[in-house]
DNA sequence: GTAATCTATGAAACGCGTTTCAGGTCAAGA
DNA sequence: TCTTGACCTGAAACGCGTTTCATAGATTAC
């Protein structure tokens, strides 16, 4: 492949002025531009992306790191960065880490070994300590409604949509309510424990475990969760799932079990997936594209900007399942 | 930021004994491996990925064009391309087309500026002659069921697939059969066409323009269909779905508006994803994680491979909706 | 008419590892 | 004792654009 310097030759100039006209610089003459042209177009040239990657000392790569990409939340998310990123001439470095803290690390070794000019946590399981550890290699957004100051995060107020969730399901009668959760551990997953938990005090409910479950994400989860049910020997009335995968999941199974949906059981969810949608499912709308594509703006603005916390606002949609 | 130079005085070697140190080489006494790794240590020492891209002339990284991440037939095709690039130390560069060829071609742009060492189509819009013309800058590899042998290509046989579908659902007594494509120019939905027209053919079904739905691929897109359904004079007894969204849709769809599945429509669909299972829908497997893998793995193998096509084996589930 | 700008252009340094090549040491084998 | 080969090391070249600095002719300004 041509590189440079044979351009530089062919066309009887220096190397700097190829440059020059690679990168529509002023100041060359009409005449060598198009002596340049000419030897660029005959030898084919393309310039090496990496070199100028070294060159630049940037790469316009960015760092998406999520647990898995066939969650319709995340790949939501996905959609939003790439869209964002088009709009900034950057492309995306997929990281898929199943929770795994090892992966994690890989990333901010990308970053650290400067591969990508920043990093976008959809999700993450390593802690906030050992991210600041790559402070200064590039910046690092968080999608989690967290309450630290050292990176900017975007997220809905997880806690404001849970305790709205429970609102809602309260004020439609509701009083024995379990919960789906997507990772326990997760900032999310905490906000939403902790509306939770300060909720059920104010209606003086007690706060059952066995009504808590862990690890529900997709539709087959949701499925699952209806033979717990079965078992339990004091039954909740209305479900607020992680997500609308979940909820469509629980709601075949309560109908496979002969339950009547809102009557026997209600499901909210979150996320106003497509499938809610087809589904009637009541939910909690969350802009989940729009997370992705500030998540770039803001790793965009880069240094200039403050840490700044972003809210986007989540909305409760009423249909048939409450 | 350190670099190796600056290891190598500190560590009173050369650089390229830093190097041989880094890379793991032998002969290197061992106190002087031992300098440089205190060196390194001390200054914190990470090496510039980009720089060893450039020196070594490949990045580790591959390609991945598809129209939209949140398609889970793309997602899941993703996940085995994650999966098995992890195996072979490969990062992903996602590029999201919408099915624009401009896009496509942007990613071509990036195998020729040597960014990516690989590229994976799992589906395209640009011709297989445009592709050509980006031979020699890095091995290419099509997840369709394709008859060009200018590429390695991996799939499922969609037309011997499509006519299992039908024959089926044939030899469940259905001969009025409707279809759903993803997009009628694909090449998958072509060999899913030609398998449509040769039945219908055999079983003397006159071929209906309106019988054929272009541009299926979501559950939304699905749920739309039943109102075509309700305009259409002659109707399906039967449908053949782009993919178990598409199915899904038409089956809320059709309970929506009354009919029963199976017996006022049969519904059978392609994937096997999670939801076909919790909602009984009978869908011809595809190994799609497994197209991801071997995908990478044919990219690995690369030049010194043949441009083999790999077929991979589908299998019809009989559920409830036929 | 002379100083101050603007326009053009190239040499060379730079970003940062990797790799080749040549040279040297040392111990085992002939 | 001489060869041979394994072991060790560094200088320099390489991969390939970008950018800085210096130079110089051409204008414009006062």
């Amino acid at each position: 492949m041509a590189n440079i310097r044979e351009i530089a030759k062919l066309a009887g100039v220096s190397v700097a002025t190829v440059s020059r006209v690679l990168n529509n610089h002023p100041y060359v003459r009409e005449e060598k531009r198009h002596a340049v042209q000419q030897a660029m177009d005959s030898l084919d040239y393309r310039r090496n992306l990496t070199a100028i990657h070294l060159s630049k000392g940037t790469t316009n790569l960015i760092g998406v790191v999520l647990p898995s990409i066939d969650i319709p939340y995340f790949s939501n998310i996905i959609e939003g960065i790439a869209e964002e990123g088009l709009q900034h001439n950057l492309q995306l470095v997929l990281v898929q880490t199943n929770y795994e803290i090892s992966k994690e690390l890989d990333a901010l070794e990308l970053l650290r070994g400067n591969l990508i000019d920043g990093l976008i946590f959809t999700s993450r399981a390593v802690s906030l300590d050992i991210i600041k550890q790559y402070n200064g290699n590039g910046p690092v957004v968080l999608c989690e409604d967290s309450d630290q100051l050292e990176f900017p995060s975007i997220s809905i107020p997880h806690e404001q949509a849970f305790q709205r969730g429970l609102d809602y399901l309260i004020s439609k009668g509701h009083s024995r309510i379990a919960y789906t959760l997507g990772r326990k551990t997760g900032a999310n997953s905490q906000k939403r424990t902790t509306a939770y938990q300060a909720i059920m005090k104010k209606i003086n409910e007690p706060i059952r475990d066995d009504w808590v479950f862990d690890k529900c994400l997709t539709i087959t989860d949701g499925r699952q969760i209806i033979h717990k049910y079965n078992r339990l020997k004091e039954k909740p009335t209305a479900f607020l799932a992680t997500n609308d995968q979940v909820a469509a999941g629980l709601i075949f199974g309560a109908q496979n079990d002969g339950l009547t949906v809102p009557y026997d059981i209600a499901v909210l969810s979150f996320d106003n997936q497509p499938i809610s949608e087809v589904m009637n499912i009541s939910t909690i709308d969350i802009p989940i594209k729009e997370i992705g594509r500030k998540a770039v703006q803001t790793l965009v603005e880069g240094k200039s900007a403050k840490k700044q916390k972003i809210s986007l606002p989540f909305q409760l949609i009423e249909r048939k399942t409450v």
